[in-house]
DNA sequence: ACATCTATTTATAACTC
DNA sequence: TGAGTTATAAATAGATG
């Protein structure tokens, strides 16, 4: 688990596999003595592997002797029960990955519209984009008007208007002067109105950029 | 361990230990599955909390049986030879924190020397320093003198003397302008003679600060 | 094969809700 | 209490000697 992250199967190459084994045997025993350590368990771990002719373990043969016969002095029926428990904890791995999964996915989406958002502000047509792909840019779009909007609204209260000092960008948002023009929803308005043009030469570059430069044609085709 | 590097020992906080342990317990389940997975190795664990009234394992009991049975069917000496092992492990690991606690040790009385060699550069006396700290306070002056020399003469092979540009200092290393002086073992010489002033006007500010402003004393009753 | 180093991932202590 | 978050320590994959 570094330098890459590492798939969780078999190792297929012999000395990578056994240089692993040593390493993480060596971390598991240790996790096993810190775990018995700090709480105050009963605790033991066996491994067996090919590079020993013995099996490897915590801590030491006597303790697990220990530690094994009061679990083999349980009744079968109890012992299963700690089956559901091992089952358990897969399924709630499998529900986390899969939780882990989702979000990630969610995350490429918007780094992946963020990326031909910007495309198109530098000269990028979006004659080629499908329906769906329409959708989120929209969204994104919109996204970032509002956190504009959240910033002009800081500033406001921030700098009284007639003093109008140049504010400070932070790093990572878009940056746009306060002229105190409202956009709010711009993008789902036009979106309704697409042939209104407001003509009130705001200037907003970024979205001027966007229809202009290029055969914007969000026609009924695409939204009927 | 993080947010603060936990004490390996029996944490007394119930709460604390009861959420420690099902954390850890979590943590060392997870890295077993993950051994047997990455390995191909057979492996168990048990851990018998006061929170549960059955114990923890993996791979589930069935699967600890058979690892269990494994290790029962060897004879008790082979078992005890694993005694050893267990105490190898625990003996590597005395050794190793020994090992770390030296390096700490050197690193921290280097800290510590250059701490006062700054302090020496904006106006500490020196007067109340022991034997064993001029010592080292010299030898990391000649450190710091031979890691500009270094620089020197890496600049000089870098840009051609008649040039002379100046050069851009890399951050954490004294600047010094390249003047072409050498210095080679100053300190040292220096420690040898320390009446011969070559009075050669070079300037050197860090060394000259030195030993202007304070009462410098460094007589035969410290170097006889 | 083994120890060491470094970049990165993973585990987790303390905090928050 | 327990689940989720965050900052930091620990584990470790891959490289190197």
């Amino acid at each position: 688990m570094t330098r890459k992250k590492v798939k969780l199967a078999f190792i297929t190459n012999d000395s990578a596999r056994k240089a692993t084994y040593k390493k993480r045997k060596k971390g598991l025993l240790k996790k096993v003595s810190e775990l018995s350590t700090l709480c105050g368990v009963d605790a033991c771990a066996i491994v067996y592997s090919p590079y020993e002719s013995e099996p490897e373990v915590w801590p030491g043969p006597v303790g697990v002797q220990l530690v094994i016969s009061r679990f083999k002095r349980m009744p079968e029926m109890e012992q299963s029960k700690k089956m559901v428990n091992q089952e358990g904890f897969i399924k709630h791995r499998i529900a986390k990955a899969n939780e882990q999964l989702r979000k990630q996915c969610k995350e490429n989406r918007e780094k992946e519209m963020t990326e031909v958002m910007y495309q198109c502000l530098t000269g990028r047509g979006i004659q080629d984009l499908m329906m769906a792909d329409l959708h989120d840019l929209g969204w994104l779009v919109d996204q970032n008007v509002k956190k504009i909007e959240k910033r002009i609204e800081f500033l406001k209260k921030m700098a009284p208007p007639q003093q109008a000092k140049p504010p400070t960008t932070p790093p990572g948002e878009p940056s746009m002067p306060v002229d105190g023009i409202p956009r709010t929803g711009w993008f789902n308005q036009w979106m309704n109105n697409p042939g209104q043009n407001k003509g009130s030469g705001s200037g907003n570059e970024m979205t001027m950029k966007f229809h202009e430069n290029h055969n914007f044609m969000w026609s009924s085709a695409f939204f009927p």
